[in-house]
DNA sequence: GCGTTGCATCGACATCCGTCAATACAACAG
DNA sequence: CTGTTGTATTGACGGATGTCGATGCAACGC
């Protein structure tokens, strides 16, 4: 793991692409199995938990040795959560010799805050 | 079921009470095994579908007649998605003859929504 | 009351998932 | 190279979950 896993910027371009609020129109088969991946990583305490102590850690990213403390579960499965959220693409790491880092993907988080988003002007199902 | 399910109007004076964005500072325990727990409900893609299915449906409610045509699985597990969606409070219900009409819990959405959002002013970590 | 339609529930089953102890791997200092 | 620290992976286990056919319940018309 020699090469940085930290999101290169931009991800933000991104929610556009697929995720209009979905109160708007049915969400079509394929988006609705990428993101119910990421629903689910989202879908236990502990995740919901750790994905929150990095996004709002000082500096915008926390060390596992930040987070491995704070949980009653053990160390490998605050490993196995961080892997969860990574590969669902809601974090990304970056190793810094011993230490590995962690920081939210804000256009991820953007994309499902959109989805879930009401639109102003109209109410469920109301004609925009 | 002689009284309605259907929720009141008044959610949305809710989600204030639990979340601001979770950027912002880390999640309480007991608010994250309660989100998680609607997470978990938006964790699968016919729940997903289905869900988005009832929010953009003309007049903001689906009858389940209109929700077991699209999906490739049978009438049980349509019903049986539908509670998980119902009892995360997700949707709300009401029985009009032999009929059952779902609708999206607005306010639910917008917490969950609120949860994930990236304050406008602030990246994640960067103090507000 | 009976037959029909719509929808919910039940029970079984296969698959998935959170957790852990043990272990493996990465990085560093001496 | 060895020992240490930090982190990820492995394999086992018990519990949770999506799916189905069968069935039960609610509502309606005759």
């Amino acid at each position: 793991m020699s090469k940085s896993e930290l999101v290169v910027l931009g991800q933000d371009a991104e929610p556009a692409a697929c995720c209009s609020p979905m109160v708007r129109e049915p969400l079509d088969a394929a988006d609705a199995v990428d993101l119910a991946r990421m629903f689910k990583a989202l879908a236990d305490p502990v995740r919901l938990r750790l994905l929150s102590l990095i996004a709002s850690h000082e500096g915008g990213e926390a060390c596992v040795c930040d987070l491995t403390g704070p949980f009653d579960v053990s160390q490998p499965t605050i490993s196995h959560h961080l892997k969860v959220l990574r590969e669902a693409g809601l974090v990304g790491s970056e190793r810094r010799g011993t230490w590995v880092y962690y920081r939210a993907v804000p256009g991820a988080l953007a994309r499902l805050s959109a989805l879930l988003a009401i639109p102003p002007a109209a109410r469920p199902g109301t004609p925009a």
